[in-house]
Formats: structure tokens, sequence, C-alpha cells
DNA sequence: TTACAAGTTAGAGTTTACTCTAGGTCAAGA
DNA sequence: TCTTGACCTAGAGTAAACTCTAACTTGTAA
């Protein structure tokens, strides 16, 4: 597919994806012979991915980081569990830190309620 | 307490602190007559009250805002609240999006660990 | 009294992750 | 043929949130 579609299905704009491949978190993508880009739906997985990273609170040095394992082939699937198990072991432990937050919010807004009428 | 001790105990540098007082976050600070800064309890309090809604995602600018009604007293209650509670409802939607990508992340160590032995 | 630790200010610099601009190519439709 | 829309590159600019620097003052301890 070409640029404005892959822009609109993975909802990054093109310049953010011309970034993403510059700085190497794209690698081998295809182009046409008018030297425009053309991705596949491994492509579109693969920024998915990139996105859930990120969402989950990943800068995309690290993102990054995976991304060359990756690239390097089977030989780096250890590593890359490895790098995997940390960052969900953060992101469980961040959770956990909103819930407790979230609590706390609903505290305050309470505190908020009951002086309401006051 | 001084900028050393309240920096400790906020766990925020002096740096950082001096610029929140700088943006408008931290406002009514004490001097003593050498010019320092002279920090109480209260400040303490608000700056934990900065430190949460800042870890559940919420930018300085918004956290200013808060403070901002916060200093023109008890007629801003309601649009006090109002605000923590749409922070809130954000945070409620992000938690859910986090657990999502949880679960996904730990399927995709789920199949590293499969290969492993293949 | 002199050195040191802690504080002050204004303003410059940094990092991350985009986001935009300028100047160009190329293919298809009116 | 001319315009429109999509694409390209290199590189500049931006926003948020710090983080650091330079130059200076002040209080205490040796």
């Amino acid at each position: 597919m070409n640029m404005k579609e892959f822009s609109a299905r993975t909802t990054l704009s093109a310049h953010t994806l011309r970034y993403y491949e510059k700085i190497g978190l794209l690698s081998d993508i295809h182009r046409s012979s008018n030297g425009h880009r053309f991705f596949t739906t491994k492509d579109l997985e693969w920024v998915a991915f990139i996105i859930r990273l990120k969402e989950t609170g990943m800068p995309l040095e690290s993102i990054l980081e995976y991304s060359n394992l990756r690239a390097l082939g089977e030989s780096t699937n250890q590593e890359r569990q490895a790098l995997l198990e940390q960052h969900r072991d953060k992101l469980k432990s961040r959770i956990e830190n909103e819930i407790q937050h979230l609590s706390a919010l609903d505290a305050k807004i309470e505190y908020y309620t009951l002086n309401k009428t006051s």
C-alpha cells in the first residue's frame, strides 16, 4: 500500500513514519520505481507493535534496541524476550502505581463533592 | 525547611523546584531574611499532589490551571472538581488500555518462551 | 579571615519526539 | 498542456520539561 493508506491505517502521520524510518525503526521498506515507499502488511504489524510499546511508555530508543535485535534474526530471541520481560515488569508496577493514584483522585473528588453543600 | 531538605523530601531537584516556582506552580513561597526560600509542610503536600498528577500523565500546563483555580479560593471548587473528574476518567481509560497492552506483551513473551526449545 | 557549603538570579542548553518547510519529481485527469 | 495531488529529501523548527551555567551572596566552622 502507499504512504497515504499506510498512514491512515497506522494512525501515524507520513511525517512521523518517515521519521521512524530515518531513525532506523522501520527498515527495508520497499520502494516502487518512482522512489515512493510501498508498505506491506508485515510493516503494518510491526508498526502496530511499535505503537503498543510506545503506549506503554517505552522510549523510542529502547524500541529501536528491540528493533535492531529483531533485524539480527532468531539468534537474538533470548535477548528480545529479556527486554520484553523487563518492560512488562515496569509496566506492571506503573499500572499498580496508577491504580493507587486513581483512588487518591477519587478521594479528592469525593472531598469536593462533600464540601459542595456546606 | 530549606531548599536542600525540601528537595530531598519531594525527590525533586532544586533546579526543578525553582522552575516550578517560575512557571507559577508554586506560589507564595516564603523567603528568609537572606532571600533564601523557606518551605512549609503545606508546600510539601502541594508538591506531593503535583507529583501525583504528573505521574498520572497530566501535563504541567493543566496542573497549572488547577493551581491557578486553587489560588482563587473556595469559589472555584466546582471547576476544580470538574477538572479532576475529567482527569480521573482519562486515567481510568489509560489504565484499561495499559492492561490490554500488558496481556498482549505477556502473549508475546509466552511465544518467545515456547520457541526457546524448538 | 578564609574557605566552604548552600543559597540566589537570569538565561542558555538539552532531550525526546515529533512537525513543518522548501524545493523538487511524477502520474493522471480536464 | 496544465493543474492537481501524492510523493520525495534534507534540514530547520517546535513543545514540554527539565537541567545546567555563570556570576554572585551569605552563614558557619577551622
